[in-house]
DNA sequence: CCGTGATATTGTCATATGTCTATGTATCTA
DNA sequence: TAGATACATAGACATATGACAATATCACGG
């Protein structure tokens, strides 16, 4: 079982963390579109869409299909189940067992004793 | 089956989609913490750690306790549980499921023959 | 190869976001 | 009730982000 790539998952999660993309997302997930589709769709300009298309593909989670002049998207089955898997993984992990949160837990205080001074700061 | 809440689940990812507030999250995912000791662990300033878990708080991924002057922090099981549901709905649904994105197949174009002129734009 | 259409990239701008310091609010202790 | 502690909020600032128009790139057809 991998370690979380927590980098990677941020970078999905920032990827899908806007209303854009996220319909951006869920329309190419099972169909197939080319970017002249997706545009109308969405209701902003070529480019604006364009540039999210990349930030989806950079995470991983649509691919692209170049047919000619066209770019078809696509939902990234491979991705997406990386980035479900990562949902699974990084909830159900213990804090230490991931390399980017291991640090953490040796900074934290022992919790104090209710009623008593909290962290002497 | 609920219809997914979108812009709850927007909201969770965007709290979610940050760095800091990731490892804020899982700090406190499984033990209640106070600002006090979680301020340290994560090496930024007291108002600033304040403020992600306040996100954090919003959109339902921990809750507070308040006991005197402290604030206990820990994971909302609950609003966990409907995130992951929500990530699983949301790629499992049909698109004209979701009623935000019902909109966004009305103005989907044909897919046009390959070889043809795409769009007429 | 030259023009046209599809898409990506660049430049610019307004707004959102994350951070800090300073201050406010609430609670406890003395 | 005065002072100290814990946390939240407000104000200020730098950077990140998302939008558009303009332009570049790239493939195809003539």
């Amino acid at each position: 079982m991998p370690a979380i790539e927590f980098s990677a998952f941020l970078e999905q999660l920032k990827a899908l963390a806007d209303e854009t993309r996220l319909k951006i997302f869920k329309l190419v997930e099972r169909q197939e579109l080319c970017v002249c589709q997706i545009v109308p769709a969405i209701g902003l300009s070529q480019p604006t869409v364009s540039i999210h298309l990349g930030k989806l593909k950079r995470a991983g989670l649509v691919k692209e299909r170049r047919v000619g002049p066209w770019s078809y998207y696509s939902g990234d089955r491979e991705g997406i189940a990386r980035f479900t898997a990562a949902v699974d993984e990084f909830l159900a992990a213990d804090l230490v067992s991931i390399a980017e949160l291991r640090e953490l837990s040796a900074r934290l205080p022992g919790r104090q004793a209710e009623g008593g001074k909290c962290c002497g700061r």
